[in-house]
RNA sequence: GCUCCCGUAGUCUAGCCCGGUCAAGGAUAGAGGCCUUUCGAGCCUCGGACGCGGGUUCGAAUCCCGCCGGGAGCACCA
């Protein structure tokens, strides 16, 4: 049968049982192709703004550009968008490598590495250029006057300057003769035009503050649709995949290369805004949170960083089969961070062996045990053959709180061991497997912290075997959740629930 | 308010461009069953959707119009 060709295979199939290859078609859709995409000619770039380590949130724009960059064999590049920001934004200075540690983690290929605070002077030369065209103004208005003229359709008398006098003023501002709101570089567009945040947008401003990277080398700053209009041509862009709340930026780059009769330009392509329930994702609230102490780090899972998620046993291929079944769609999608953890469940199950944690322990005696040696329990009841655990059995055992309460008085089965009616002092019944409810329980064993996503910790004892686990194992306690080990020593561990 | 975008089951998504093969596929969540010394995994079964109203057409989830609903943008942030 192999040695047949597939076509024919696939017909011999058909008549025999085909069913079979119904089963084959529904695999998961891909992502559509890339307009005017030739393989391995296609550059995309990544543009995070150093502010913070990237968060789940973020997850959807570089995962879609990796994963087109994969699939084109084309070109990745990792642009820093730091441009000077805004007081409330302000740039992190260690956040550049905490984005690329993210980006690592997540297996996003990143061919090369640019700043956009090294090419500011490019930036100078090309507004130069553009003011040459007289399509450009320095205006003087204080930004209050700036936008109720703008609300109100109406042109400023900067609006009328000559291009050799808007190149005088530019010097100026390049010159320290402007302070900070004082002057700004405008595009002119059309100052009626039906949006009304597409009325003579800023081009560049004066900001004095010290930038981490190049200090206060520069005191002319682009915004980021002159920056980018220039760089992704520069860079030689052919596809940008950006948010859609984005989309007035395609609409300026557009307007800039139109004015600079630039014909070399990328593909526009949006996604719509990703949420997570129950979630709050911010840069910013991440860094007042470690500042105020409320958060314990960057990777503390109320984060959501990609630091929180890697601390949590959630795996790279897990985030990224999740956040692709989004698609390419512009439709805005609230998603249970569920689907991620059924995804990770997936990929972790078959390796996670499995052990007994009891949070919260109430310690029972058992009432007429006969004598029993130590238990000899699987550790993966689906794979036999991986090995065994040994679990130390004594007529004091320890069992969940949780479970104890809801039990008491009733029949319950010490998962692996006996049979008793649960309680303080509860009565051995016998041995034999039987269909009642099933609790894990420890005679003695190190001490357990488990991190929850909400930021408590939940406390208990876990079996011997478990001191003897190494740091990044993947575990599941049975009855309580996957975790990964966090951190190990003969009477201690710690671990981060990933989920249940 | 203005500009743009979106509307398929609880949630996410395929299909929509090029109307019939869609009595709408998949995933996840849910219900039930089997298996299993976990409330995990696996296997099987079930319920569940084309926002509304018109129009075009032999035929519309797919095309057209209107309405309704949701979102984003309206920064000298990115």
């Amino acid at each position: 049968m192999n040695a047949l060709d597939p076509e024919t295979q696939r017909s011999e199939l058909e008549a025999i049982a085909p069913e079979l290859l119904e089963r084959k078609e529904a695999k998961v859709s891909e992502l559509p192709p890339l307009p005017g995409a030739e393989e391995g000619k296609v550059v995309l770039r990544l543009a995070p703004y150093p502010s913070g380590p990237l968060h789940i949130g973020n997850a959807r724009a570089f995962l879609l550009n990796d994963e087109y960059a994969k699939r084109y064999r084309g070109r990745l590049i990792l642009a820093f968008d730091d441009t000077i920001g805004s007081e409330a934004k302000p740039i992190l200075p260690e956040a550049y490598d905490q984005i690329r540690e993210g980006l690592d983690w997540a297996g996003i290929d990143v061919h090369d590495v640019v700043y956009k605070s090294d090419r500011i002077p490019l930036h100078y030369e090309w507004a130069e250029k553009l003011i040459a065209t007289g399509n450009t103004y320095v205006c003087e208005c204080p930004p209050e006057r700036l936008q109720a003229l703008r609300r109100e359709k109406k042109a400023c008398e900067h609006r009328l300057q000559e291009a050799d006098e808007s190149f005088a003023m530019w010097r100026a501002m390049l010159d320290g003769q402007y302070r900070e709101g004082d002057a700004v570089l405008r595009l002119r567009t059309d100052i009626a035009h039906p949006n009304p945040a597409f009325r003579d947008r800023v081009l560049f401003r004066i900001a004095e503050r010290e930038h981490p990277r190049v200090g206060t080398k520069y005191r002319v700053w682009p915004l980021l649709e002159f920056s980018w209009a220039v760089d992704d041509h520069l860079l030689g862009i052919t596809h940008v995949i950006r948010g859609k709340d984005l989309v007035i930026e395609d609409m300026m780059e557009e307007a800039i290369w139109d004015t600079l009769r630039i014909e070399r330009r990328p593909h526009f392509i949006h996604f719509g805004i990703l949420r997570f329930k129950d979630v709050d994702l911010s840069k910013s609230q991440i860094r007042v949170g470690i500042a105020e102490g409320r958060l314990t780090g960057i990777d503390d899972p109320r984060a959501w960083t990609l630091q929180s998620l890697r601390r949590r046993g959630i795996r790279p291929p897990a985030l990224r089969s999740f956040v692709l079944s989004f698609g390419l769609s512009l439709t805005d999608v609230e998603v249970p961070v569920e689907s991620l953890y059924s995804e990770n469940r997936k990929l972790i199950d078959k390796d996670a062996n499995r052990y007994f944690f009891v949070p919260e322990p109430v310690t029972i005696e058992i009432q007429g045990l006969p004598h029993v040696g130590p238990l000899r329990v699987p550790l993966h009841p689906d794979f036999p053959g991986r090995g065994e655990r040994i679990l130390p059995v004594a007529e004091k055992v320890h069992v969940p709180r949780e479970d104890y309460e809801k039990l008491r008085g009733k029949e319950v089965r010490l998962k692996d061991f006996c049979n008793v009616v649960l309680d303080r002092r509860a009565k051995f019944l016998s041995m034999e497997n039987r269909d009642i409810p099933k609790i894990q329980w420890v005679a003695h064993g190190p001490n357990g912290h488990v991190v929850m996503p909400g930021g408590s910790e939940s406390r208990g004892i876990a079996e011997p075997a478990v001191a003897s686990l190494k740091v990044d194992d993947i575990v599941q306690f049975e009855r309580f959740g996957f975790s990964r080990i966090d951190r190990v020593t003969k009477s201690e561990v710690h671990a981060y629930f990933a989920h249940r």
